[in-house]
DNA sequence: TCTGTCCGATAAAACGTTTAACCCAATCAG
DNA sequence: CTGATTGGGTTAAACGTTTTATCGGACAGA
């Protein structure tokens, strides 16, 4: 049926030791003619060696895990991308487990992932694991002393390496392009009060306008919950508070394409009456009827770095915790312009 | 350090056997005491078995492997949910192994594959593996009697199961539709004429036009690579063969972006001037300002449906080989209209 | 001729399970 | 009282590798 070491041990009328010597290049002191006929004969028979035999006696899967929230999501794609080429870059395969964003089936996979013996762990976490089921997770880790690393998340619970973006940095990009275009009333759509990235974007902003000395103004700030339909909402209430805003700044792209939506349906012209800039720069910003200016996220860069940190602490779990950061970068595109001046008939000319 | 079926045996003071067969529950001859105790205490260890050793002895991992073309792209992302959910559900994980569209990559994660002992394998292939690669593809198939479901491609070569969507059917829909809503003058922008779904879809509208007995016009179908710029330079095209064009059937949604991009630069509205429709529905289709009607392809079933079968084939090997084609929708949106007279002054009133 | 070094290769244990075969005592039918 | 049955376990082989000793002989030096 299928071949074994000891096939071509029988075949050749050698040890099997000897076979697993050659076959691994390991102790140089075999005849190069035994060598090659072990060469041969592997090949001959189409000779695929066991991993699991391997990994049993080794001790090591050269397998990763990966526990993401929802492979359907381009964010999410995107970072598997990275991970998958950079850990077959070092000879890794991954184990995809989707949680479908569910606690208990982060847990779950956690569980099979620990029984299929993987390396190390790349994980995300959903926003609702925290207290008490972080503290589940993060025992079981410590019980498993899995190496990991956490993306997006940094938690003192959880003592692995872990791997961030900067999202002030990047609400900072924003703000200052468009401070340096000249615009003063700029609304702002966040996301979901209770994440965490929702804060650190908020506090670019506002830092960048006190730095600046602008004043900052909160009634133009409104949530947002990442869908297009809050985009839209939320043009509607930050022009209801003041009419004469003339950018808006919204905390991932989908909303922005809400807001695009409302300025349409207002005949509000964009850029010319509104700058509009995004975050996460998805594929489709680029080919909106005008592109959307939208901070980019390293988001292959970061699988890849992710797996870099994974596989260093695979080879020496003694290294000191480490807690990356990747740096965002703003894309310019045609949505964003000096704005108009208040009363066109000064500059008529 | 990590705790094995003979810790639980020592702390008990019993065989790793009774161990073996109570952690499965196999053989009922054991009593409930013992039961429980064993129970008891590798809850108390945290013991997990080692899938290795299982798989070793087992001959089987619970393990599936996807091989797939590029996990960034949304179709494959999506083909991937369904995939996981579905293997989820019956207790099998999966192994990915993002192939980049080459074919060495291909057959690097074959070999791999096979070495992890996977169950079966789901694969999506490159059209660029035909003849000779496809051939050493197949051998080493047929050499390690590896289950198989083959996506988006049926191949005599390679007897396995396989899963296709109806390409013929997803332009009969979009065709009939243009002509229920009475559209004579219709124009094509199709994929890479050298792949097989393209001419399928292009087979699917001509039928229909025979069948309805409306004159099809060769010269209004011009090629296509799936990327937008084809789109707007295939729309320029088709404009230019017949200015009196009413709508046009791009075979993917990117290009029917293109579409949209040309007809706004030539003053050309949708739908009132010119219906569209697309192929694939992505995401971000029901979002263009013209909402897109486009053909649906069903990819997350597809996915779950091939990892049924591929699951009832690693149960019973000696299945008769099956060949599944899933249906596509026609999801209809505001893009497409009934044209507008060809001479407006006809109906003034 | 004996001792010590190399060289080339092998024996056997170990990895953590499953599972077929077997064992012992107690119970039961006759 | 005997022989068969049953309940509750155990022994040991097997899965396909890796790896640590170990072995036998050839050859060199004394």
């Amino acid at each position: 049926m299928t071949v074994t070491i000891k096939d071509i041990a029988a075949r050749t009328g050698l040890s099997i030791t000897t076979v697993s010597l050659v076959l691994n290049n390991k102790e140089s002191r075999i005849s190069s003619k035994t060598r090659q006929l072990i060469l041969d004969t592997a090949e001959e028979l189409n000779y695929i060696p066991n991993q699991m035999a391997v990994s049993l006696v080794t001790k090591e899967t050269k397998t990763l895990g990966l526990i993401i929230m929802d492979i359907a999501n381009p964010f999410f794609a995107e970072l598997s991308k990275g991970i998958s080429a950079e850990a077959s870059e070092h000879g890794f395969d991954i184990i995809l487990c989707d949680t479908g964003d569910s606690y208990e089936m982060t847990m779950r996979s956690l569980k099979v992932l620990a029984s299929k013996n993987v390396d190390g762990i790349v994980i995300t976490l959903s926003d609702e694991i925290r207290e008490e089921k972080m503290e589940l997770l993060a025992d079981f880790l410590q019980n498993h002393t899995l190496p990991v690393v956490l993306i997006e998340r940094a938690d003192r619970l959880v003592m692995s390496d872990c791997l961030n973006v900067n999202h002030e940095k990047g609400s900072r990009l924003a703000a200052e392009h468009l401070l340096r275009l000249g615009h003063r009333k700029v609304g702002c759509i966040t996301g979901p009060a209770h994440l965490e990235a929702t804060g650190r974007r908020l506090k670019g902003v506002m830092d960048v306008f006190a730095e600046r000395g602008v004043k900052f103004r909160p009634e133009l700030v409104v949530e947002g919950d990442y869908h297009i339909e809050s985009g839209y909402a939320g043009t509607e209430k930050i022009l209801a508070a003041d009419s004469s805003v003339t950018a808006i700044y919204a905390f991932n792209d989908l909303m922005a394409y809400g807001i695009y939506q409302c300025l349409k349906d207002r005949g509000i012209r964009i850029p010319d009456r509104m700058s509009v800039v995004g975050f996460d720069d998805i594929f489709f910003s680029k080919m909106l009827y005008v592109p959307l200016t939208s901070v980019a996220l390293p988001i292959r860069q970061m699988g890849e770095r992710a797996v870099q940190l994974l596989i260093e602490r695979v080879a020496n779990r003694e290294l000191p915790r480490r807690c990356d950061v990747l740096e965002p970068r703003l894309i310019i595109r045609e949505s964003t312009v000096p704005p108009c001046p208040a009363d066109p008939p000064d500059r008529k000319a």
